[in-house]
This record gives structure tokens, C-alpha cells and sequence, in this order.
DNA sequence: GTAGGGTTAG
């Protein structure tokens, strides 16, 4: 039997050695300390588990860290404690988010059972779950909580709601959410955040609205979730409004809040405001440089998006992936093949290896300056197999640019690789009744049909006096729906009259001219114009966000409609914004 | 006996 006075010096040596630890700068420390407790005669033959753990943590934990190390110390022993198992854990997230190795580690654990989970051990599995958008897990997680009566954790409860919120199930999040009885700032927080990811703005903005109705103020992360709902959704006025809300309640402005405030501008279309908020950062980081760069590229502000990326350059912060992706894009949106070239070079040489996207953005780039041919043998050339995007992109340049002996081979590598996309069978049946080939374009259909494929419907956003009103192309839902009948006809007959002609060959299906031009007249982006020309007064600004590409007769008539309404118009779609001002677009038709 | 939830660009 140990006396007490052995016990009180082990103590004193396990303390002294867990300071020393958490004062331990590297691992070449940390070896030496392994070294000093292997030595200890009261520690002998196998260091105490106390202090093996904390050697763990820091191998497995710190920034400075060595987790293979972690994994060498950890199997050596016979039976983990729970302490040990959560640092594991943890460390393995933290080391690579993307991994199935904490979860794997958690039914190690389970499966040994020596250890009984605690509510740091769920909530650090959670956590990795919330990383690879591991529903069963985390719903298996769930179950384990009530097993274990963890579930009244406030960490496993947030630990829970982000992990249905990642996997996109938001009557999950939102019961968990329900059922924890002391929300919390962290708690709102999370919810407010899961809504926001999906876009789904009113609720984000009306949970927001609710804590502080219960007496919780936000802070600094709360207000990223909720601005950067109303980045997606293109709310301005609501954006604005948080910002102005930040401002007055004192909420510090840190980076990464900064950095949600540039992309709200620019999603919103303010490039201008955008600006103003980057400016006047004192620190700027990759993310908020790329941030803006991206945001000049949407904008079509090509001088602006490579001028910033020379001054990135200059003050030292190191482009990734995503700043060449943004001026990539910024030269294929005006046609710059050279500058393009050169960035594509200059990826290289910073030893920036181009991902997917790039060679994506590299294809559009020369097929929109007509060079379809480079674009082909481009692809033929890549490290990679390409992927659905870049075939499409191809095949839009085929479009455009001739190439026609290749359409049938591109169509088959798209065919090949997205039997279900219902864009690539309109894209194609829209070439086929471009060449005239009739019975193609109701093969077209016939495969669709056969595979019961439906197509993506168009769906656009307005925001008026505070709320997000969502159309979708042949939309009856709006209880506003026969005041904007009226006004579309309204429409129509004012841009007939300015001389404009349907430009029916946006229309997919086989019916008359007639159909055809009641169909585009149903398009989502025109019902959303239709109704902020309801809603507000000349001059203001209508602004529209919608999910997918601009329709070429919609495009034509809102310039139309800007002139003849002045009004300044703005529609962000898929791929960038379109600023419509008496007759004009600031793409200048090249999109 | 040690530790921890919510946030930004494509």
C-alpha cells in the first residue's frame, strides 16, 4: 500500500509536470518532458495516466502538436480513460476536418467499454459528424445522449442542432432547438446560423428578432449568421439595417463580421459600399481580399478585381484558391485571354494547384472569347478526368462558337456523367432547335420524360419592406398573384410597342409562338420585377436575385423595362450581377 | 483531477 506521503510527492510530480506541459512550446519539449516522466522510479513501469492524458492533449491539441505521436502514446494503452478518448477525438478533428476518423474512434471507444462517454465526448463527435454532414451518426449520437442522459447538455444540445443543421434538416435542429429549456446565446446562434446556411432568410431574420424579444443581444457571430442570410438572398434594405444595428448596439467589428459585410454589399449589389467596409479595415486577411476580388468579378469590375489583386499581392497576403478563382473569372467575364493566362500562370509558379474550378473558369474564359478549339484541346490536356461543369461549358461554347463536330461527343461525356441534371437536356435540345434538328430536340424530350426528370424551376427573389418574397417561374402561390398578372400584360404590351419581339427560343417546350410567349412572360425574374414595380415608386431601385442563369428574352426585356420605367434594375443570377440602366446592362450582353 | 457549442470568400 502506497503511504501518504508517496502519494502527497507523486501529486506534487504529476502537477509540476502538467505545468510544465501546458507552458511547452513544441514538441521538441514535450519529447524531452515524455522523457523526464518515463525516467521517474514513482512513475515506473507505466506513467500514470493523469499525466499521459495531458501528454496526449498537447500532441493530440496543440497547434504545435504531433498527433501520430498522440496515436503512439494512446494505443500503448491498455485501457483509455475517457479524458484520453476526447482528446483523441478532438485532435483527430481539429487535425483534418474532413475526417471519419473521430467517428470511428468514438466506436472504438463505445466497443471497448472501458470508457463510458461524457458530454465532452459527444459533443466532440458531434462536432466531426457537423463536418462531414454525418446524419446517421449524428442521429445515432442523438440516441446515445438520452442513453447516457447527456441531453441535457448544453453543449451536446448545440452539438446536436449543428449537426442536423449541416445535413440540411431543419426540423431536426429546430426540435432539438425547442426542447433545450435555458436557450442560450450560443444556442440562438446556432439556429440562426442553420437557417441562414440554406438561405431560408425570414426565418434566420425572425429568430433574430425572437432572442432579443427574450432578452439575449447578439453578438459578433450571431450577426455573420444573419448578414450573410441576407447576402444570399440579396436583402438589402435588411443588410443594411444590420450593419447600421452593429454600429448602434457596439458590436465589435473583427474580421471575419467585416468580411460578411463586403460580401452582403456585393451580393446585394452595393459594390461601391462593399468597398467602403474593405477600406476601412485595419486588418485584411486572405478570405476578406478574396472576398472583395470575387465581388468585383461578379460585378463585371474587371479593372478593380486585378488591381486589388496586385495591391493583395504587394501587402503580403498570400492569394489561395479562391482569389485566383475570383480573378480568373473577372478576365473570362470581359474576355482578358491574356491576363487570364497570365494569372493561370502565376497559380503555378506560387505552387497553387488548380483545382477543378479553375480549369472550369480556364474553359469559359476561352470559349466566351470564341476560342472554342484552344478550349478543347485545353480540356484534353487535363491532369483530371473533367467533370459535368466543364462539359457544359464546352458545349455552351459549341453554342456559340461552332465546333459542331464535337457537340455529340461533348453531349455524350455530359449524358455520361449527369443522366438527371435536367439543364444539360434543355441546354442540348436548345442547340438541336438551333440547327434545326427537330427530331433530336424531341428526343430530348422523350429521355426526359423516360427518366421522369424534371427541371430545376427558376426561382427568384425580391425583397420588399423587410421580407423576402420568393417566386417561382409559373408561380399561382402569391397572394398578390392577379395584381401582377396585370402588371406583366401591362408590361408586355409597353415593351411590344418599344419594338421588341419574343425572343421564343428560350422556350423549351413544343407549343405555339403564342404559349411560348405567355411561358417567358411567367419567368420567375420577370414576376419578381412585375412586383417591385407594384410595390415601390420611380426611381427606386428594383433589385432581383435568382437562381440560375438569365433567361436571353427576360435579359432583353428588362433593359426594356429600365428605360421605359426609369428604374435602375438589378438582377444577381447564377453566375454574376446584371445592372440594367436606361436600355443598358452593365454586362454588355456578354454573359 | 484535466477540456467544450454558434461565424466569413468559391
Amino acid at each position: 500500500m502506497k503511504s501518504n506521503a508517496f502519494l502527497t510527492n507523486n501529486y506534487a510530480f504529476e502537477y509540476h509536470i502538467a505545468s510544465l506541459i501546458q507552458k511547452c512550446p513544441n514538441m521538441k519539449a514535450l519529447r524531452q518532458i515524455h522523457g523526464r516522466v518515463l525516467r521517474n522510479p514513482t512513475l515506473s513501469p507505466q506513467p500514470c495516466t493523469f499525466v499521459l492524458c495531458k501528454i496526449i492533449s498537447f500532441c493530440a491539441l496543440s497547434p504545435n502538436g504531433d498527433i501520430h505521436y498522440a496515436h503512439r502514446l494512446f494505443d500503448d494503452i491498455p485501457q483509455p480513460n475517457v479524458f484520453s478518448w476526447n482528446s483523441m477525438i478532438r485532435g483527430c478533428t481539429q487535425i483534418q476536418n474532413q475526417s471519419r476518423e473521430p467517428i470511428a474512434l468514438y466506436k472504438k471507444m463505445l466497443c471497448s467499454g472501458f470508457a463510458k462517454p461524457n458530454s465532452f465526448t459527444l459533443a466532440f463527435v458531434l462536432k466531426a459528424c457537423s463536418n462531414i454532414s454525418a446524419l446517421c451518426e449524428g442521429r445515432q449520437v442523438h440516441s446515445h445522449a438520452y442513453k447516457y442522459g447527456l441531453d441535457f447538455s448544453p453543449f451536446v444540445q448545440t452539438g446536436l442542432l449543428n449537426s442536423y443543421a449541416k445535413c440540411e434538416e431543419l426540423a431536426s435542429a429546430r426540435f432539438v432547438f425547442d426542447d433545450i429549456s435555458d436557450k442560450n446565446l450560443i444556442a440562438w446562434s446556432a439556429m440562426i446560423s442553420g437557417y441562414a446556411r440554406i438561405g431560408m432568410v425570414n426565418e434566420a431574420l425572425g429568430l433574430f428578432r425572437e432572442m432579443q424579444e427574450v432578452g439575449i443581444s447578439p453578438d459578433e457571430v450571431t450577426m455573420v449568421s444573419v448578414i450573410s442570410a441576407c447576402a444570399k438572398a440579396g436583402a438589402l434594405d435588411l443588410g443594411r439595417w444590420l450593419h447600421s444595428f452593429v454600429d448602434r448596439k457596439g458590436i465589435r467589428t473583427d474580421l471575419v463580421l467585416s468580411t460578411s459585410l463586403i460580401d452582403m454589399y456585393a451580393k446585394c449589389g452595393l459594390i461601391e459600399k462593399a468597398k467602403k467596409v474593405f477600406d476601412e479595415m485595419g486588418i485584411r486577411d486572405t478570405m476578406a481580399w478574396s472576398t472583395m476580388i470575387v465581388g468585383f468579378a461578379t460585378h463585371g469590375l474587371v479593372d478593380e478585381a486585378l488591381k486589388l489583386f496586385s495591391r493583395m499581392l504587394d501587402s503580403k497576403v498570400k492569394p489561395n484558391n479562391v482569389t485566383f478563382l475570383g480573378a480568373l473569372s473577372a478576365c473570362a467575364h470581359s474576355g482578358l485571354v491574356r491576363d487570364g493566362r497570365r494569372f493561370w500562370s502565376s497559380m503555378h509558379d506560387l505552387g497553387i494547384e488548380p483545382l477543378m474550378e479553375h480549369y472550369g473558369c480556364m474553359v469559359d474564359l476561352l470559349c466566351r472569347a470564341g476560342l472554342f478549339e484552344e478550349a478543347y484541346s485545353f480540356v484534353k490536356r487535363m491532369p483530371f478526368p473533367p467533370n459535368a461543369v466543364i462539359w457544359r461549358t464546352l458545349l455552351v461554347g459549341c453554342k456559340k462558337n461552332g465546333g459542331q463536330d464535337k457537340e455529340e461527343i461533348i453531349a455524350e461525356h455530359l449524358l455520361q456523367l449527369e443522366p438527371l441534371n435536367a439543364e444539360n437536356y434543355v441546354l442540348l435540345s436548345n442547340i438541336y432547335a438551333l440547327r434545326s434538328h427537330w427530331d433530336k430536340v424531341s428526343d430530348m424530350r422523350k429521355k426526359m420524360k423516360e427518366k421522369g426528370i424534371k427541371v430545376t424551376p427558376g426561382c427568384s427573389y425580391i425583397e420588399i419592406d423587410g421580407f423576402v418574397h420568393k417566386f417561382i417561374v409559373s408561380d399561382e402561390s402569391h397572394p398578390e398573384i392577379k395584381q401582377i398578372r396585370a402588371e406583366l400584360k401591362a408590361i408586355s404590351k409597353r415593351v411590344r410597342f418599344s419594338g421588341h419581339l419574343p425572343w421564343t427560343s428560350s422556350v423549351l417546350h413544343d407549343v405555339d409562338e403564342e404559349e411560348k410567349e405567355n411561358a417567358l412572360c411567367e419567368h420567375s425574374e420577370r414576376l419578381a420585377i412585375a412586383f417591385g414595380l407594384i410595390k415601390t415608386k420611380a426611381p427606386a431601385m428594383i433589385r432581383v436575385v435568382k437562381n440560375l442563369r438569365f433567361c436571353s428574352d427576360c435579359h432583353e426585356v428588362t433593359k426594356i423595362i429600365s428605360q421605359e420605367y426609369g428604374r435602375e434594375i438589378i438582377v444577381r443570377d447564377r453566375v454574376r450581377f446584371h445592372r440594367f440602366v436606361g436600355g443598358t446592362c452593365s454586362c454588355n450582353d456578354f454573359w
